[in-house]
DNA sequence: GGTGAAAGGTCATTAAG
DNA sequence: CTTAATGACCTTTCACC
């Protein structure tokens, strides 16, 4: 499996994430390379997993759950994590749950419409046998943004080693 | 600020999502509705923020990055955050952080290529005077993948009062 | 490289708040 | 009266063969 992403992915992915609406013609054109290449590496990319796929980006916030909090949750016994996913599964403002390492069995990020609202969705989240404790922490603010943009272009793997570990999210110096 | 969405905004999010690659006309077709209405939708839920883009969904450990961790940092004064946030923004690996509430300061969510690679990430974060201490968590197993399409599913405010609570991802009833 | 088919823009009309 | 939806027109652009 050669895995991993070369320069021209990269900046394919960069291209796509900063203009998404563009299409594969003008990518080829941007990026220099004929048509049929752009189409075959978005072909490999998707087919790899990289690009999950192109689905719209929603912001929470806008749709009035302004409110972000990280809950740790104790489990019972150390099995049944399966059973407690399936129930978080089951709450909409449970937008991700992780196993973890550490004191805590689970960590889940929640949204909530208010500190009020949070409550309620905390009690939902508790209200099931198997889990024993819960620790929430509220996100205050965003200081960084989910991005990833800066690790594709970190992860190059087809030209020098990477000393694109220097420039984190630098320009391509495309054209 | 009317804000959040209706019905109509949140089945096209759901078409969207669920086929990203569908055009606008598509779009129209399958919610029977006119071409531009679909479009008019779609400008609002972008320009009210809801729609944050169509950037492709990049997973990093298909690009080599399959440890992550979540790191809470303690910061040597309650002000300085900036300064740090600015420190881990230079930092690909760092995808996400958040100041929060509790003991810890701020909140990150950091990737690797490996455990041994995750101390050469945490040694970069903490290599910064401001920083007092850092306490890692490893992600071992993602049981819920990030998702808000049950949210914008329950986040519906054009129709009853708010009875989609009841039914966290229930069927729409579409056509 | 050509061709059928969309996208995107604008507009007048109509309906509903 | 303001806001939104509709169907129609148009030109440009793309995707597929």
């Amino acid at each position: 499996m050669p895995s991993e992403v070369d320069e021209l992915d990269s900046r394919l992915i960069r291209l796509l994430a900063t203009e998404p609406r563009i299409g594969v013609l003008e990518c080829a054109r941007r990026l220099g390379v004929a048509r049929g290449t752009v189409q075959a590496r978005l072909d490999k990319l998707q087919s790899r997993g990289v690009i999950r796929g192109f689905g719209p980006e929603i912001d929470p916030a806008a749709i009035g759950f302004g409110v972000t909090a990280f809950v740790t949750l104790e489990i019972r016994q150390s099995r049944g994590h399966d059973a407690v996913a399936r129930h978080l599964g089951g709450i909409p403002e449970v937008l991700e749950v992780h196993t973890i390492t550490g004191s805590g069995d689970l960590l889940c990020r929640i949204v909530a419409r208010s500190n009020a609202d949070l409550q309620r969705v905390i009690d939902g989240i508790v209200g099931y046998h198997a889990i024993v404790r819960a620790s929430t922490i509220i996100a205050l603010e965003e200081q960084i943004p989910y991005r990833v943009l800066p690790l594709v272009a970190a992860a190059i793997h087809g030209g020098r080693p990477d000393r694109s570990r220097d420039t984190p999210d630098g320009p391509t110096a495309v054209s």
